[in-house]
DNA sequence: ATTTTGAATATTGTATACAATATTCAAGCT
DNA sequence: AGCTTGAATATTGTATACAATATTCAAAAT
C-alpha cells in the first residue's frame, strides 16, 4: 500500500511557480503580484508568498521591499551557470566518494538494477534511478553541505517537456558503471573526469532543448 | 548625510536567530517554538516563521510539518563541511577571474587602500574591506550562481566574538595580494592554490576558537 | 510647459484569527 | 501489567484583517 504524502501548500505553489519560471512562461523582468498569483492559484497570499521568497533564494525572482517580485530571465547564460556550478560539485563528490573508499553496495546494487533493465525502462524509473544514483554519490562525499547543495540544484534547469532520449539513457548509465568502476579503484581524478563529461553532456542536451524551443517564434511578442 | 534602511522583521529575526545558532546558544535537537520565540522577540509569527524557513535552507534547522523546527548541531564537522565547500567554492572563483582577465581596477584600489592602512585600520574596516574584496573575486567569476552561492556562504561560522587576531589580518591582505597578482598575470592554478592556503587558515582560526569556547565547561549541563 | 506636491490607490509587511494536524495522557480493554 | 483508544491540548499551516510603504496621477505653482 502506497503512503500517501500531502505537500504543504508553499511547496506546491513554489513547484508550480518553479517548473513555470523555468520554462520560461514569464517574461524577464515582469512583475509577479502576491495578489494575482494567489487569487489564480485560489489560495490565501501567506503560503504564495512563502513560496517566492523560497524561489529568490534559488535566484529565480528577485523581491524588492515593498515592491513585489520580478521574474530573473531564464538564458543560456542562466543554464551554463547553473551546470557548471553543478559541475564543480558533483565532480567534488565523486572525487571525495573515491577518496573516501565508502561502502558502496547501495550505489552497485542501483547500477545493477539499470543495466539489467536498460532496455525496458519506463522514463519515471530511469529519472528515479539516476536520481537515486546522483544523490548516493552525494552522501558518499560524506559532506552534508555538499549534499545539501546538490539536492537544491536538482530542481534547476531541465529539459523540460523535451521527449526522452533514449540514447542519452545508455550513455549515462555507461557513465555511471565508469564512475563507480573508478571509485571502487580509488581512482578520483579519473572517476572526477567522468563526472565532468557527464555534467557537461547533460548541459549540452539542455542547451539545445532551450535553442530549440526559443528558435525562430518570440517566446512573446515584444510590447505594442 | 547616511542612508539608513529598516530590515524587514523576518531578516532581523533571521540573522538574530543565525548568531545564536551559530554561537551553539541553543541545544542541538532542542525544539524551537514559533510561538515562544515569537513571544520573546515580541513580533507575531508570521515573520518568524519566514526567518524559520530561511534558516532551515541554509541548514542551521530543521522544519518537521506541522512538528516545529529542531536545532541542527554545530559541531566540528558542521564547520570544515562548511569551509571545504567553501573552499572548492572560493577557488573556482579566482580560478576563473584569473582566466576571464577581468577589469582589475576596483580589486587593486581595496587592495591599495588596505595595504596603506594596514597599520592604522579597525576591526570594522578589515572587515569591510575583506568582504568587499571577495565579493569583487565572486563577481570576477562571472558566474551569477556562484556569486549568490558564496554569498550566502559568508554568514556561516565565524570566529563569533572572540577578539581581532592583527597577525591573521596582516597574512590574509598579504595574501588577498599574492591573489591579485596571480591574477593579473593570468596564473590561475597558482592563484586558486593561494585561496586554497587562505581559507584554510580561516577555518583552522575557527576551529581553534571554536575548540577553546567548547573545551573543559559544557555549553549546557546534561539533562537531570 | 515643466516640475512639484499630495491625495487616492494599490501592494506589500505584519498581526491575528481560524483550521488542521500532532502530541499527551488518562480511561478502558485484553 | 501492558496495550489501545480517544478526548483534550498544543502547535503548526492557512486565511484574513490591518498597517505601512510605494506608486500614480491630477492639480497647483514656478
Amino acid at each position: 500500500m502506497e503512503i500517501l504524502e500531502v505537500l504543504p501548500i508553499r511547496l506546491r505553489v513554489a513547484a508550480i511557480l518553479r517548473k513555470a519560471l523555468l520554462a520560461g512562461e514569464f517574461r524577464p523582468g515582469e512583475e509577479l503580484s502576491l495578489t494575482d498569483i494567489s487569487a489564480r492559484m485560489g489560495v490565501s497570499r501567506t503560503p504564495v508568498r512563502e513560496a517566492f521568497q523560497a524561489l529568490a533564494a534559488e535566484g529565480l525572482l528577485e523581491l524588492r521591499m515593498n515592491r513585489g517580485a520580478i521574474v530573473v530571465g531564464i538564458d543560456e547564460k542562466f543554464i551554463t551557470d547553473h551546470f557548471e556550478l553543478r559541475r564543480l560539485l558533483e565532480c567534488e563528490a565523486v572525487r571525495r566518494a573515491a577518496r573516501n573508499k565508502v561502502d558502496m553496495r547501495r550505489l552497485l546494487q542501483l547500477q545493477q538494477w539499470a543495466e539489467t533493465h536498460v532496455d525496458t525502462m519506463t522514463e519515471a524509473e530511469y529519472r528515479n534511478y539516476n536520481q537515486q544514483l546522483h544523490m548516493e554519490f552525494w552522501r558518499a562525499s560524506g559532506n552534508q553541505k555538499l549534499y545539501d547543495l546538490l539536492s537544491s540544484l536538482w530542481n534547476g534547469p531541465s529539459g523540460g517537456n523535451v521527449g526522452r532520449d533514449p540514447e542519452h539513457e545508455r550513455v549515462s548509465i555507461r557513465e555511471h558503471r565508469e564512475m563507480l568502476d573508478d571509485m571502487c579503484a580509488g581512482n578520483e581524478e579519473a572517476a572526477c573526469d567522468v563526472m565532468a563529461v557527464h555534467i557537461s553532456r547533460s548541459m549540452n542536451n539542455i542547451l539545445r532543448s532551450f535553442r530549440n524551443a526559443h528558435s525562430g517564434q518570440n517566446p512573446e511578442p515584444p510590447k505594442e
